[in-house]
DNA sequence: GGCTAATACTTAGCATAGCTAATTTATAGT
DNA sequence: ACTATAAATTAGCTATGCTAAGTATTAGCC
């Protein structure tokens, strides 16, 4: 094994832990959304990426259709989603966020952004360009 | 609001999405394990930090005690965790990972980070370094 | 020593979220 | 038109989250 691939593989180990980490450190906040982590990632997908198909977005979200259908049940109960049939297949499902649904989906994100970005207060100018670089380097994962 | 604080957020913003693309990458590897999301995380606490209490373990994972109560039961049952009394309080339940848990945790860890670490080669020497530093950073969150 | 209060965990019962299998409705291929 | 394929839903199971209530043990206090 090269001395490079133990490199990734030592730093892809820390990566992992630091997302995992991260993703604690805000998920506290979530509890004020009022509306299970299912239905928020859902729900941040079709704010952020549009409408689309149910099957699409069950792709995304990497569960099953069945699974995803309730999903939307739950969404479009709490009015925070629309189901409409599809232009030109009436077997299929266009789901849309709604306007309630797209305001509280960013305030979700802000608080768990401004959570993160308060711990993030005793980094120095230098150590944030590093974490910036990086997270655009992990963005093209 | 200073500039400072206007770039945190927004680096905070772009590391929250790169922590949460990222383990969906890896997420897929989990299937394999056989056990659900809560069993692994739990047992990945339980590996890497040593035997404890249940209640310590619910507040580490975020959920009550009566959830990782049941977790537990899972883990039990499966052979892959060990109740046992606390020695001087009879009350409180000591948990502790079965060598088969270590090594079904372990398999599970490797295979994500060897996932990961896939993804990465496309990154130069400079790059890696980066990230490396990145990661070592967001360890002190 | 013996009440009382607090603590650690479990049990009970509910909602959400994951799956496969089977059903319904609509589209596509011949 | 007939058959096969495809999209979504329904049914029914397991897992995972919660609160409220119960059980057993420990701690505090007089």
């Amino acid at each position: 094994m090269s001395s490079d691939t133990s490199r990734r593989v030592k730093t892809a180990d820390a990566l992992h832990s630091a997302a995992i980490r991260l993703l604690r450190l805000v998920r506290t906040e979530d509890a004020q959304a009022g509306i299970g982590p299912a239905q928020l990632s859902a729900l941040s997908v079709l704010v952020f990426r549009g409408e689309m198909m149910l099957s699409e977005l069950a792709s995304l979200e990497q569960v099953r259709p069945p699974t995803m259908s309730r999903i939307v049940d739950g969404l479009v109960q709490r009015k925070l989603a629309q189901r409409a049939s599809a232009p030109g297949d009436r077997r299929a499902v266009k789901l849309t966020a709604t306007a309630e649904g797209r305001k509280l989906l960013l305030a979700g994100k802000a608080r768990r952004v401004r959570t993160l970005a308060k711990r993030m207060e005793g980094f120095t100018k230098d150590e944030m360009t590093t974490l910036q670089v990086a997270a655009e380097l992990l963005g093209e994962l």
